[in-house]
RNA sequence: GUGGGUGUAGCUCAGCUGGCAGAGCGCUAGGUUGUGGUCCUGGAUGUCGAGGGUUCGAGCCCCUUCACUCACCCCA
């Protein structure tokens, strides 16, 4: 046998439909919030993402999966998917239509970290990008609209983390700041930390090494170095959160790992995951449509880890595969093209059917029918043959009802159709209040 | 990239100090000649992750390697 590829998995399934519902619901709220799917390649130039992440971060220094097109040429598995929408904003000339665009996109990132619980080498993200505004309203309104998607997903357990990184403007004192009070920390510092001072200061800061939180427990908070566009950008996401009751922390210690992010830096984290504890996580960076040679546009945006998201959503969500509503059952050899022909009649007119032409005994048959869970058996052997109807055996209730053979699939039909209904008014009976937020598979 | 834990039947796992490869579940056939779930009886299924070493003899000890997993790191 030949294994899949370290890190990398298989979605089976019996998780498919999770993955779809989450993709569906995030898809259905994101339009009513302005926003259109671009799909793109999952493969740019190398250059691309070594421009746009910076050099001297982990994804590009030792992450990336990169390939020679053999002319020369480097080509890399996109590791996220900013980049890339940047890309197409700029070179498909989005902006001229309408400097503001709101886009979304679903698929595959490839990272080659070392694998663990909920991080994998190939892992799917939903990213959410709003180009051509700058004001702090378009920040809120995002979270705002992230929050919601895990409510509807009947998520608990979640905390917004806020920061803001400042700006060209102001970074460079605040650095400074950070710098000065590392180069005292020098004898105690982890070895990451020492590597990071020099190329990557604010790194430092969320470093989990007691050493270097000793050293950085009274470090400069990039809060305090805003400069008065920053800070005012920053009060008035706070308190546009704050009209919407969206609960968040302030966290002078949230840094991005990319270089290009500005102002607004947030992470959505739950408590229920292990280490990996962002589920979505993003902020603004209005200086890279400008760096990757595209027109002065601000620029905020978001990803999601559906990977993680499709583990916490079936943590709170029993698997439950589809079933069949008639499993047909036909006795001898000589009856299996017969209901060949049934199968074919039933599954096209939309029942979904299942059968075994194995020409089985019927107590195998009917054991395999149990075991799929299907609803009903259509029972078909030489007597019933003779008599030209055929049975249909409701499982439950193990009531059997003859079918003529003659308009069989109407009156399957029909007979679902009653039966769904018997069912329908069985539920209203019991009167069990759906939970509104609660999605349904 | 660095550490820890785990690899035995399709699944969950026993396997003592080195001495015939096991259980439960599942699958399958029958009991019930054409009716599922419960019950009873029988049956099939193994490169003991892989390679090497020690030994009369290795699932067990030693070395190497691979995979899974958790954590560091980093992030979604």
């Amino acid at each position: 046998m030949i294994p899949l590829i370290r890190g990398f998995k298989d979605i089976l399934p019996d998780d498919t439909p999770v993955w779809k519902a989450i993709e569906e619901t995030a898809a259905a709220l994101f339009q009513s919030f302005g926003f259109k799917e671009i799909r793109l390649p999952i493969v740019e130039k190398a250059e691309l993402f070594q421009r746009s992440i910076g050099e001297n971060t982990d994804i590009v220094e030792k992450e990336m999966y990169t390939f020679s097109t053999g002319k020369g040429e480097m080509i890399t598995l996109r590791p996220e998917a900013t980049a890339s929408v940047v890309r197409a904003y700029i070179q498909q000339q989005l902006y001229a239509k309408d400097p503001v665009q709101k886009l979304y996109t679903i698929g595959p990132m490839f990272r080659r970290e070392r694998p663990q619980k909920g991080r994998y080498r190939q892992f799917y993200q939903i990213n959410a990008e709003v180009f051509g505004i700058g004001a702090p309203y378009i920040d809120a309104q995002l979270i705002v609209m992230l929050w919601n998607l895990f409510e509807r997903l009947a998520i608990g357990g979640l905390s917004v983390q806020l920061n803001s990184l400042g700006c060209p403007v102001c970074r460079p004192a605040f650095k400074q700041a950070l710098t000065d009070m590392l180069e005292e920390g020098t004898g105690v510092l982890c070895a990451d930390c020492l590597r990071r001072k020099d190329k990557n200061p604010m790194r430092v800061l969320d470093c989990k090494v007691p050493a270097c939180r000793d050293v950085m427990k009274d470090a400069p908070s990039m809060t305090d170095y805003l400069c008065e566009d920053c800070a005012s950008h920053f009060s008035k996401v706070q308190s546009a959160l704050g009209l919407q009751q969206i609960p968040f922390v302030l966290n002078p210690r949230l840094v991005r790992g990319l270089d290009y992010y500005t102002r607004t830096a947030f992470e959505i984290q739950t408590d229920a995951l292990g280490a990996q504890n962002a589920i979505a996580g993003g902020g603004r960076y209005d200086g890279l449509v400008k760096a990757l040679d595209g027109p002065e546009q601000p620029a905020i945006g978001f990803a999601i880890g559906l990977d993680r998201l499709v583990e916490l959503v079936s943590q709170a969500m029993p698997q439950q595969s589809l079933t069949p509503d008639v499993f047909i059952a036909a006795i001898g050899e000589e009856l299996q093209e017969k209901a060949f022909e049934w199968s074919c009649a039933l599954g096209l007119s939309g029942v979904q059917t299942e059968i075994d032409f194995s020409g089985k005994s019927l107590k195998a048959l009917m054991k395999r029918a149990d075991r799929l869970g299907a609803a009903h058996v259509l029972i078909a052997g030489s007597q019933e043959m003779a008599q030209g109807s055929v049975i249909l055996r409701n499982m439950k209730n193990k009531e059997q009802v003859p079918v003529p053979i003659d308009g069989m699939v109407d009156h399957i039909k029909q007979y679902l159709k009653d039966y769904q209904c018997c069912k329908e008014s069985e539920k209203k009976k019991k009167a069990i209040p759906e939970p509104v937020r609660v999605i349904r598979f």
